[in-house]
RNA sequence: GGGGAGAUUCCAGAGUGGCUAAAUGGGGCAGACUGUAAAUCUGUUGGGCGACCUUCGGAGGUUCGAAUCCUCCUCUCCCCA
């Protein structure tokens, strides 16, 4: 993997580049849809494909090695060739689930046992055990074994809880050094800068990660429920001090002016869930404003979706008509936002690099931010 | 013609003397959602800011008090001829 840089904006810390891997090139700043399971969920590899022009997606390690399970991942050559996306995929490495599902979860030095939301079962997830599984997926990026500590959360914990995914991220790296690909294509190891909302535990945490010299580094445990101020000042924090020559990822963001404002500060990779959920909820994201797409004053509105975009989808369907879809509950709805909302966060990520090579970024952000972040 | 069942708030449907402006669904309206246990979850749904006012097919009655008991009326459904 070689990461790139074509552009530093002079008036913030975004910067704009590439990054090669060999399923391909990322353009960055760069979002990437979340496929959990495999799949993007309601929209098809096609669609991610040809109309949303993703460059990356990703996978989660907990949920395929449940479910499809590594021999079937095996047996189809990987995920790539499962789903059939031929472009990079970033595997997240179950830490995250440490925290959603901390109810079924215990944690120990050894790694975290987990009781599976499906059927029950105890699988016990050790850094060497998620380095194995990422090496099965085949994701061209996998992430680190960590711990996502919630928020709120007491200092103590958090340090506990970042020393703990340190010593993990030692016994990632050695197993990911000891093990090879499995289908001829690099993997890259990204390791996770933890330390909540404490700034000198994530100054010590990104001291920490920017030492060894990985291929990229990710911010975790944002965007957990703390106020976004302290989302943006950790952000900021743990930028400054990650090297600049590797790209940047900020693990879990989140809203279009979220991306904005990290993009801003230095920020390279965004993912969310926000755009494909939201999206199944009702909710679309436009550079007008924010939708709710069940509310009544949609009802007769039969001007397209977004007359702005590009988007097919966009111009053909109605806002009455996709509110139709909602009401009624029609499975059409959530395809539709979520391919939308999939288009315009691709799109505003192209729309911020290529302001910050034309070198306006900044007076660009201020000027769009207010617009697409008001309630329509 | 004979016998039986029933009419409840937008709909379906509980409730069978006071704790009932009335369970529960559905529908409607609104909100939440940030490395996905999510096509999910939450709130609200007679009027009024309020002490209160108007509601359970219609009219009358019993009672301190009725959607709930009684009488008549109107309408609906089922069974037998």
């Amino acid at each position: 993997m070689k990461f790139s840089l074509i552009a530093n904006d002079s008036k913030s810390n975004a910067r704009a580049g590439f990054i090669e891997t060999d399923h391909g090139i990322i353009e960055t700043p760069i979002f990437m849809p979340v496929g959990t399971i495999g799949s993007v969920k309601a929209v098809h590899i096609r669609d991610i494909k040809e109309s949303v022009k993703a460059q990356i997606i990703l996978g989660n390690t907990y949920h395929l090695y449940l479910r499809p399970g590594l021999e079937t991942l095996k047996g189809a050559g990987g995920l790539h060739k499962f789903n059939g996306w031929d472009r990079p995929i970033l595997t997240d490495s179950g830490g995250f689930q440490v925290f959603s599902l901390a109810h079924r979860r215990k944690i120990t030095p050894e790694g975290v046992t987990f009781q599976s939301h499906i059927d029950g079962s105890k699988h016990l997830f050790s850094p060497e055990r998620v380095m194995d599984i990422e090496r099965v997926i085949g994701a061209d990026i996998m992430m680190a074994f960590d711990e996502c500590p919630p928020y709120p959360c007491e200092k103590d914990y958090a340090r506990k809880s970042m020393h703990i995914t340190h010593q993990w991220l030692d016994r990632c790296i050695t197993h990911f050094d000891k093990t090879e690909p499995l289908y001829g294509h690099h993997q890259s190891l990204f390791p996770i800068v933890q330390g909540s909302v404490f700034t000198d535990l994530r100054k010590e945490s990104a001291e920490h990660i920017a030492s060894l010299g990985c291929e990229g580094n990710a911010i975790g445990g944002v965007s957990v429920g703390e106020p976004i101020e302290l989302m943006y000042e950790m952000t900021e924090l743990v930028c400054g001090i990650l090297p600049k020559d590797k790209p940047r990822y900020l693990m879990g963001v989140g809203t279009p002016a979220n991306i904005l404002e990290g993009i801003g500060m230095g920020v390279d990779m965004f993912d969310c869930v926000m755009p494909t959920r939201n999206g199944r909820n009702g909710m679309i994201f436009t550079r007008n404003g924010i939708m709710n797409m069940r509310n009544e004053r949609w009802k007769n509105d039969f001007s397209p979706i977004d007359s702005d975009s590009e988007l097919f989808a966009d111009l053909e369907y109605s806002k009455a008509y996709l509110r139709h879809l909602f009401t009624a509950n029609e499975i059409l709805g959530p395809m539709i936002a979520s391919l939308h909302n999939l288009h315009f966060y691709l799109w505003l990520v192209k729309e911020a690099r290529k302001h910050i090579i034309a070198g306006d970024f900044t007076s660009w952000k201020a000027l769009i931010l207010p617009t697409i972040s008001q309630r329509l």
